[in-house]
DNA sequence: CGGTTGCGAGAGCACTGCTCTCGCTTGAGA
DNA sequence: TCTCAAGCGAGAGCAGTGCTCTCGCAACCG
């Protein structure tokens, strides 16, 4: 087991946990510009040469930051469909088990700008730009597919229950349609594969937009807004009306 | 006039320019987080500490660049929209020298990306994450509406024209519609206004999402894909099928 | 012409990421 | 059980940053 590794690497899990809580509390107070090693490292009572026994460089703590983040806002969004979906099948209101899919559409959008707004600097860091001289590596891709995965879920889901409307797909993006269906998901055809995709940058967009200040002096009533504009989302990659 | 307003006044403004062009070069280069006012004097043949006679601290230097940037972008955009509307009026093919409002809007927003993927760094700095401590000044504002503005514009001339199709607009919006149809474009329907401010902010979703990397290993040809995106959201807002 | 004002140069402060060396401690193999 | 390499923290140090302050020189205005 992983309790009898020895002391020696126990403390070194424990150390580099403490090292990534404190310099996500600084990431959250201050924003990714000003997390700066050396107060960490004074915050944890520690010299900064010795955080690099940990992190060879800020670059590498910040990429560690930024997988936790992406399965953070990941397991937010899988929550919160999980909730959802245990709830409707204890109560009586849900036909055959099977839960509206644009409420679990918009239900998964709203956790996600939740998550969003509950923790601007950390999404600033996923979503927002790319912060040193970039270049994510590919270790962060996994956990940044969660949320993607869980959208083919649902739109899976219903085009296995009820059905879905198929989205229009014009003559010049079939290729680049079926391109995306093949690698993502063969099951579902290309148009919905292609409507989902651009509906899933586009929820990012509305969300971007609320958090780094574009909407204000704009939008007032943002839950509000969002929701319906999530609700349209849902509707354009073929997700029908709820019966409700 | 300007000219004879001395040449103390005239030095300044030279300096200034060339402050902003060497800083605007360095931000193209390595992005905003590696822009140093200790290398933009160095590369100007100045000390430091001279650049402050000309901006107080690099954060207002930053949002000199911002404010450049919004204004750049804004004027790519009305270009392509003024080149459009030439040559329409040139060619045959219009009827009644009316464009098909699609076409407006679809064009508009390839140029939009197309500055975005020329300027990276600079469209990470206006529509990425706020890069220093933020609070995005108020001068930015007048400049960062023109996109909206192009936007109005077209969907303004469409529905004087030939009519847009109103989006469905649910009860819980109608309040909020109605106060950004008041605060925006009291002449347009509310449902449309609503649906115009969540397509734009869905339309740099999608920028953000190629531009960030979000896309990559997903989506191949991205032109067609983003064409084929901008489509639709014309049509959400109401525009009608070009008839071409 | 004299005095105010704008401006560049230089030194300096506090901070950053990062490297290197020096000892102490730990733990696995002989 | 002893030994010795590996892991680790401390400290000094380098090059770079944003920013401040003071000092002279030059330009401009009355």
């Amino acid at each position: 087991m992983s309790t009898t590794r020895g002391a020696r690497a126990r403390a070194r899990e424990e150390v580099t946990a403490a090292i990534k809580d404190e310099a996500r509390r600084q990431l959250a107070a201050e924003g990714a510009a000003k997390l700066s090693l050396r107060a960490v490292a004074r915050e944890l009572g520690m010299v900064s040469s010795a955080l690099y026994r940990y992190f060879p460089s800020r670059d590498d703590l910040l990429t560690a930051l930024i997988i936790d983040a992406y399965d953070s806002i990941g397991k937010a969004a899988e929550q919160a469909d999980a909730a959802l979906l245990k709830k409707a099948a204890k109560s009586a209101d849900s036909k055959a088990g099977a839960i509206a899919p644009v409420r679990r559409w918009v239900t998964v959008s709203e956790a996600v700008r939740a998550w969003a707004l509950a923790h601007p600097h950390e999404y600033a860091l996923i979503y927002g730009s790319p912060v040193p001289g970039y270049t994510a590596p590919m270790t962060t891709v996994p956990a940044a597919s969660r949320i993607g995965l869980l959208f083919f879920g649902i739109v899976r889901d219903a085009y296995q229950g009820r059905g879905i409307a198929e989205p229009p797909l014009p003559e010049e993006l079939r290729p680049e349609a079926e391109r995306l269906g093949a690698d993502l998901a063969p099951d579902l055809p290309p148009a919905v594969v292609a409507a989902l995709v651009a509906a899933w940058a586009q929820l990012f967009g509305l969300i971007g937009f609320e958090l780094f200040g574009q909407f204000n002096r704009v939008v007032e009533d943002r839950a509000t807004f969002f929701t319906h504009a999530a609700t349209q989302l849902a509707h354009g990659v073929g997700l029908v009306l709820p019966r409700e």
